[in-house]
DNA sequence: CTGAAAGCGCTAACAA
DNA sequence: TTGTTAGCGCTTTCAG
């Protein structure tokens, strides 16, 4: 059985009320009643019970993280940067997955799995609009996220739509001029969400030259895995085999493409550029240099733990929606 | 202000006893009485507080897996896995950092933290022999990683010796003889780990062919990112011109070394050969495809969750320690 | 089959 | 400066 506080004040001979005393730096406490507590508590390798303190307090000291996937390099990066931040903070970061559905999402801020963490910050992919605003109030939330999403709950996104627009002048600018969009959205489909927006920001960059966007090269893909990238660029340059660079909405679907003109014997940057968005750590390296646009994660984190620490204090504060800068990052694949 | 238990007996006309009764689905409670307490719970929208649960019983259905890093792709898979498995178990994953210090993997299985968790997963990479065996028996804890650690807990780990042989085997069946070890640790280097165990079977390759191991090609590295990956290769090859085969002991290193070789602009594989471990999802796609030592993750986890559950049942049952199978997946990098 | 009492380990509020 | 009382929301025990 594990100790508990008033096996500490039975043997340092003070009543339960002056080991918590101790034990939380409350002032009242004389100093030599302090020193005996804190030996005792040394001595026996007693350790407060935090769930009892919860029940009590409805303060954990930690905070959750909600992602999509745990495996999906964006996100592991992001939880890496926000488990330093809240570190500093006093706060514990723990990291959930959602499975990328609407109903874990839901569940992750549910009362009853609030509970466990004084806040959440979810990235929220199967979220609706409607769903966010019920949820209004109910927890210290931030989400993270490209969705459009009411503005009722704190938000932090990237710029999306520059991004893209960035990057296909990038590749505009170095003479492309059949540029796919892989895993782009079509005129039409749903708005909102990383494709839809992306493809925005490439088709302003074609007209910002007087140029028409070509609708035919935009590439939807069925999952966002790399696996399926290779495929759908196969295809695509089955179909169109004058595309002369790829702008891949993430790294991962560019890692696809990049497999893909391998596949085909089409040499990367000399006679097709491939550029992604995200800017992973992990692809940085890999040959011939993955160009990409970078989303500036640390701003994305600072901002995430400034407003969910706000929002913890503050309940009543007003919800806000922060776009983080981008810029593109030129390696090798766009030379 | 969130609801309880007696808010929802008070609605229903009957006492609080019985509504737990209900929601943790005993059996003396009538059909009717049921029926109008689940009514009572859905209108409400009531959610049974787990805290409080867990302060009476001691259980929260939930378990933690800690890693060294978040960002590191192996453990994102593996976590990615694991939260698939024990969902299927009913049990919730969370997933926490310890930044691979041994102080942050002992908090992690402190007493004080473990009563948030019924078991915890821990992906060690600092703990000591020492520290393990004032572990025994205190939590339901299963070990994960390649240290050589006391077996007084059940540990999982890989068949490291055997999967760097067959990848060194793999390599000099198709004709390197001048094979350099990326990440390894040279003889008289402290035991235990990756680097000397792989390093190991790298030799044991080597002699079981009558050949001795090139001692002057093993290449530790400072830092298991690829960028140190990268410098090491870089200079591994300005010392040793004629080394015609890499064998990185982690993916990760892999993609550093395929990154310095393009820098160099040696071919891979016609000039030299790669291979990596860990068979990450990711790098299957990178161009020309990174041939490498798959350890089955799927065995891994299936073993992890079979012991951590039987130990949470039975705390009493004897530790043991069990190895994954490993095998070479050859891609285009060995070709 | 249902309910009343007690208490898990802690801390807020107040009393000594 | 220290101790006492009460109770967070639930479940165990035992009585009805």
């Amino acid at each position: 059985m594990a100790l508990t506080m008033s096996d500490v004040a039975r043997a340092a001979g003070v009543s339960v009320m002056t080991v918590s005393n101790v034990l939380n730096d409350r002032p009242r406490v004389g100093a030599a009643t302090r020193e005996r507590v804190l030996a005792v508590v040394a001595e026996l390798g007693y350790e407060i019970d935090l769930t009892a303190r919860r029940l009590r307090t409805g303060r954990t000291g930690t905070v959750a993280l909600v992602v999509p996937r745990f495996d999906h390099q964006y996100y592991a990066e992001l939880a890496a940067l926000l488990a330093t931040a809240f570190a500093e903070n006093g706060h514990h970061l723990v990291v959930e997955q959602s499975n990328a559905s609407r109903e874990n999402e839901l569940a992750a801020v549910s009362p009853a799995r609030l509970r466990f963490y004084d806040g959440i910050v979810l990235s929220a992919v199967g979220l609706t609009a409607e769903d966010v605003t019920h949820l209004r109030g109910e927890v210290p939330l931030v989400l993270l996220g490209e969705q459009d999403l009411p503005e009722v709950v704190d938000h932090v996104m990237m710029a999306n739509a520059e991004g893209a627009r960035l990057a296909t002048e990038h590749l505009l600018e170095r003479g492309s001029r059949r540029i796919a969009v892989l895993g782009g959205a079509r005129v039409g489909d749903v708005a909102g969400g990383i494709g839809p927006q992306r493809t925005a920001g490439w088709r302003a960059a074609h007209r910002a030259r007087g140029l028409e966007p070509p609708e035919e090269l935009v590439a939807p893909v069925s999952d966002h895995g790399s696996g399926g990238a290779r495929g759908a660029t196969t295809e695509l340059f089955r179909r169109y085999p004058d595309v002369d660079a790829v702008f891949a909405v993430t790294d991962q679907l560019a890692v696809g493409a990049l497999a893909a003109l391998h596949d085909l014997g089409r040499r990367v940057p000399e006679e097709v550029r491939v550029i992604g968005f995200d800017n992973l750590d992990l692809l940085a390296q890999v040959p011939p240099g993955l160009s990409t646009v970078d989303p500036s994660n640390a701003w994305i984190v600072e901002q995430t733990v400034e407003l969910l620490e706000r929002r913890i204090a503050d309940p009543a504060a007003p919800a806000v929606l922060r776009e983080s800068p981008v810029r593109v990052v030129a390696r090798g694949s766009t030379d």
